[in-house]
DNA sequence: TTGTACGCGTTATCAC
DNA sequence: GTGATAACGCGTACAA
């Protein structure tokens, strides 16, 4: 099937011309006459010639690859994200002729990134999270390898694709409050993930926007919330403060609360409403439907790998870009208000 | 930090020796004075050079990548499972010197691992799921690549690594059997998975084991469940038939049933009881606590990537490997009367 | 033990 | 418009 091996020399001697010719009919670079063009793509076709990358990448030094650093011990609420962001990353690098070389980095340990970069296996890198002091940030910012990171970071410097959490707590929190509700509450995670931090900020201005305490408004926040256990302690305490609302970070601290409130026998959202972000299939077949904000994650990756691409490439590109959401009430948190 | 661009070439100069001495040096192929040898690695230390691997792996015609090909369609309930296989590849990997390069394909479109292939972008390539009639697997088989797959395959020709799903679901349902139970169901999904298969053969042999029909074991089977409203009409019919046991296929088929028994408020393990496998995070936080069967996967892929490494090194390597599993009996089914 | 010369497959720089 | 020729960074017969 595959002709094996064929290299750019075998092509120019099969049609008596010389590499530099076959190069040029293949890239489109320089002049070259149609008619010998046509002759050249003709033969390359017929025989199924594709060039040898690390052999054009040695020449131009490049390698066509873009690293992708995946955390290596993240939570499952998280993993229909990186997977939708690779897909989105997979999709947009590849119709660029570019493939992934995936790093993972658990912890501290950054072994597997240095060693991609360090042996010039990629001509850049996407991060698909960031912490707050984060050592693969770091250790590119100082090896000058171009970079995008997908979600937000405090470093004004780092290219950033991120969607918008702020905005997005922000608005969920604010029509929860619309319905009336002011004993809310806030669940998130790790306190070190930029994100936590975002949607912590976009809850706290929903909640000042509305008059804050001074409206009579009480806004309970629980950080660094991460499985079953710490949920349930939350989930007390929130129930014995008669909270009526519980805004999760996560799909799956929502999925910890909501068990935590089932083992409690207290309904959802007759008791106490729930609503969590991500929306994503861990919550999707759980009932009550949960209100959820809903990001398009491959479009996110797809996004971030155009931005790496066009430094790449030289070309002009922003510094940070937001991406949208969605909202969608559903029954957890009272129902179906609106469909954004 | 890192000497720029520094080359085997500009460290013979700085040493007065040889292009080839100091390629022997780092790659300890070939005769060299031990005094020599000493003297270009301190060299080579004390400027942090690294070789260009895209330039060695033209010389050698090798790439030192091996491609992983990953869905980009699948179930949440298979994410962890991709995820840790993915750092088991990529942890035995990169202690190898190779870099892991992932390839997405969705239904029978196999362009980007066409790309990577054609393009001579990786030494081998791991499969981390197959279907019966599978794309990915014609493909390498014709191009004559080197491939293991992580799951088995009917084709006996393809080298495979695989959990021992049969006997893992035997001896489940061989547990609950000897529980007393007698009206027994499996749930499964996409039947074109090979896997799906296995654990059907498990299941059916078990059942045969303990006297089947004979017996008056009545064992019900239903396979390509794969959301909540599939799910809800298997778990509906199950009901009416006074099944004493449901057996899942995965976690999120399980979660699914689970759904359906709450909505009709059956109660787990009291009315009905539940197995699954894979023992995810999906389910950890889930109430009661699931009987479950749990595999390494990180091990999983790590031992296909030794295995692919062999077959790259012209050493020997097994055709098919079967690891283990661990059966967590818990609430779900009856209560703890094991822990393998 | 060490060095020379060439090849890997491609692009870039000049000439023509 | 086309073609030698030299890089790119490294491995490796072969010679010394």
């Amino acid at each position: 099937m595959e002709e094996k091996n064929l290299t750019i020399g075998d092509i120019a001697q099969a049609l008596h011309v010389s590499k530099t010719t076959v190069s040029r009919a293949m890239s489109g670079k320089g002049r070259i006459g149609e008619e010998t063009r046509r002759r050249v793509l003709d033969y390359v076709e017929a025989h199924h010639y594709s060039p040898n990358v690390v052999a054009q990448g040695l020449a131009q030094n490049k390698t066509f690859n873009i690293g992708v650093v995946m955390p290596g011990d993240s939570n499952i609420s998280e993993l229909p994200f990186f997977q939708s962001c690779m897909l989105g990353i997979c999709r947009t690098a590849s119709s660029a002729g570019y493939d992934v070389l995936i790093s993972m980095v658990t912890g501290e340990d950054i072994s597997q990134l240095r060693r991609a970069v360090t042996n010039r296996k990629v001509d850049g890198v996407i991060l698909t999270r960031t912490l707050t002091e984060d050592a693969s940030v770091r250790y590119l910012m100082e090896t000058e390898v171009p970079f995008v990171a997908v979600g937000s970071t405090d470093d004004g410097e780092v290219m950033q694709v991120d969607s918008d959490h702020r905005g997005a707590c922000r608005e969920l929190t604010d029509r929860l409050l619309a319905q009336g509700l002011r004993k809310i509450a806030l669940i998130g995670g790790d306190e070190r993930f930029v994100v936590t931090g975002s949607r912590l900020r976009g809850f706290q201005e929903a909640v000042a926007a509305r008059g804050g305490a001074d409206a009579g408004i009480r806004a309970d926040v629980t950080l660094n919330v991460r499985d079953m256990e710490t949920a349930e302690r939350a989930v007390e305490r929130l129930v014995r403060r008669e909270t009526e609302c519980i805004v999760c970070m996560d799909d799956f601290l929502c999925g910890c609360v909501l068990n935590a409130l089932q083992a409690r026998r207290i309904a959802v959202p007759g008791q106490i409403r729930v609503a969590s972000f991500y929306d994503s299939t861990v919550l999707e077949n759980r009932l009550p439907p949960v209100t959820s904000i809903r990001f398009d994650m491959e479009e996110l990756g797809g996004k971030a790998c155009e931005q790496l691409l066009h430094v790449l490439n030289g070309e002009p590109a922003k510094r940070r870009i937001l991406l949208g959401y969605e909202v969608h009430m559903r029954e957890s948190a009272g129902g179906c208000l609106d469909k954004v």
